[in-house]
DNA sequence: ACATTAACGATGA
DNA sequence: TCATCGTTAATGT
């Protein structure tokens, strides 16, 4: 089985393959493969069998659900080089949010019998897994405080800092490729209080807004704008 | 008050 | 042409 290049480079630069055994290589390149899919397209509708774990090669991807009368919430944005869907693997329920492709997507599928079998095999694989679910147990009780305590700019400074989270989101890509309206569904805010709040921070030359993206100028001022008063 | 939705024209890709 | 942006007006809590 022979993977794309893209695919190959995403392995390399994630930490956890590298701890493998040749033969649980062997078999993860065998299992795993890749597909893409256009800005806009249902990866996973809410309610499917979570039978895959995921690598993101390129692209965008948001996890969300859809309420009755078609508006939404997003969960979590995750950004390309990012390794995630191990809650729903590991509960025997169907997927409880619907994951969407926001921008032009390619994605490595791990089945969920070879992520299971990784994770009877090899402990350091294992402490990979329980690292990536502590924190994002850690993302959510910090949202919680941020959401309730500060101001939409430190909120939005928040959900955008996030997203360079060393062990979820290992990327040192600096341009997000977000629209507002999408960066406004991650922090809980208006597109219009996301474009005001995104402006601030432009001020305060902690990012640029571009079109369709942000690129981030000073990643630990933009932390500590979205945890303390300035 | 304050935030949110609706709606508009302008503009970038 | 279509998505995105920046703004204003209306609406809701």
């Amino acid at each position: 089985m022979s993977l794309s290049p893209e695919l190959t480079t995403l392995l390399e630069k994630s930490r956890w393959p590298a701890t493998l055994t040749a033969e649980q290589m062997a078999r993860l390149r065998h299992d795993i493969y890749e597909k893409s899919f256009p800005s806009g397209a249902i990866i996973y509708p809410r309610g499917t069998p979570a039978d895959h774990w995921f690598g993101l090669i390129e692209g965008m991807i948001k996890v969300d659900t859809v309420a009755q009368d078609g508006r939404s919430t997003t969960f979590a944005g995750v950004p390309s080089g990012s390794w995630f869907g191990e809650g729903a693997v590991l509960k025997n329920e169907p997927r409880p949010y619907s994951i969407v492709a926001i921008r032009d997507s390619k994605l490595a599928f791990v089945p969920k019998q070879t992520f299971e079998w990784l994770l009877q095999q090899s402990t350091s694989f294992s402490r990979f897994v329980i690292d990536q679910l502590n924190w994002r147990c850690g993302y959510y009780v910090a949202l919680v405080e941020n959401r309730r305590l500060r101001e939409a700019s430190a909120r939005v400074a928040f959900c955008l800092s996030e997203l360079f989270n060393p062990q979820l989101y290992p990327s040192t890509e600096q341009t997000l490729p977000l629209s507002q309206e999408e960066i406004g569904r991650l922090s809980g805010l208006s597109r219009q209080n996301t474009n005001k709040a995104l402006r601030e921070l432009a001020d305060m030359k902690l990012l640029s807004v571009e079109y369709g993206s942000v690129v981030i100028l000073d990643l630990p001022r933009l932390r500590k704008f979205a945890h303390h008063d300035e």
